[in-house]
DNA sequence: TCCAAATATTTTAGTTCTAAAGTAATTGGG
DNA sequence: CCCAATTACTTTAGAACTAAAATATTTGGA
């Protein structure tokens, strides 16, 4: 598990520079999303997100793959799931196999509904983005997969 | 208030592409910050956050400019300071010239709390990205200054 | 086989956060 | 001077979130 030394690691100072940096424009650009879904279509960011991320796992997920998938507790995504299902996006059915397990699946309304959310959400970052040159944008969606790569969390990846 | 076209916009799916690849990183360093913040000093991210606003400012700030810099709503700001206020870190004045204004200031204990904290802080940071070539962490703040710059959010800065 | 440990999820208690409505103080055009 | 609009903040109702404890099921070694 030993990770090797960097020798050009950097210093306290620079650190917290790069994270207020990398911090601050992604914050403003969540909050912006989250009114937007709010105001357009009266839903959460984070019921997007877990529709997203069902949308692209094929065959359902699991609790626990949806609370790793959107980065949160278990207790979470039980309540964010509850009330999900309680609004036909969503259904939440026991495995056969091991009765511990419950598999989550989009409804074909929740699928409808993410398909109408998922162009409105491209359409808004379009526009967020819009006065970053192309350039820029490649360059920082190549070195934001680096620093992904490179980060010593707990939960990596 | 309008602003110049962008010849080299970027499309829905490349800004999607990379807002996921900004908020990925950004979101495991954030949680792994709150955790460390929890188990080491019992106090939340936002706590923290409020500090160094408060820190920052010299002369204090008011209950909407912590708001403004925190990016979060006025009534949570009204919530956050009351506990901080109630657990000695922070004073909360009334305005004498307007007495619907209210500055907050840091007590000598919230002053030297926010010593220690800032110090771990900027420890877990350089060990967070010990794995990033400081060539790349430098080309990523200065990336990340001109995207905040380039921001279409209701909110710039 | 049995039961202790591990696993998957829910529950609990409480903080953080939002949007919207409410309160109180200030300001400025008529 | 006045009062309608604005500004600064708080309150409310409820969703989103966490850490820790609880529940239920499965697994694996003695």
């Amino acid at each position: 598990m030993a990770r090797p030394a960097q020798t050009t690691a950097i210093d306290g100072r620079a650190a917290v520079k790069l994270w207020l940096r990398l911090y601050r424009p992604t914050a403003l650009v969540e909050r912006e999303l989250r009114t937007r879904f709010q105001r357009e279509f009266g839903v959460s960011l984070s019921r997007f997100d877990a529709l997203a991320a069902l949308d692209r796992a094929e065959a359902g997920l699991l609790m626990g793959e949806l609370s790793e998938r959107l980065l949160v507790t278990n207790g979470n995504v039980t309540g964010l799931i509850s009330r999900m299902v309680a609004d036909g996006l969503v259904t939440r059915t026991a495995s056969e196999q091991d009765r511990r397990r419950f598999r989550v699946d989009l409804t074909d309304a929740g699928r409808a509904t993410f398909t109408i959310m998922a162009k409105a959400h491209a359409d808004w970052l379009a526009d967020i983005f819009a006065d970053l040159p192309g350039e820029a944008a490649a360059s920082l969606t190549d070195q934001t997969e680096h620093l992904l790569r490179s980060l010593r969390t707990e939960q990596d990846g």
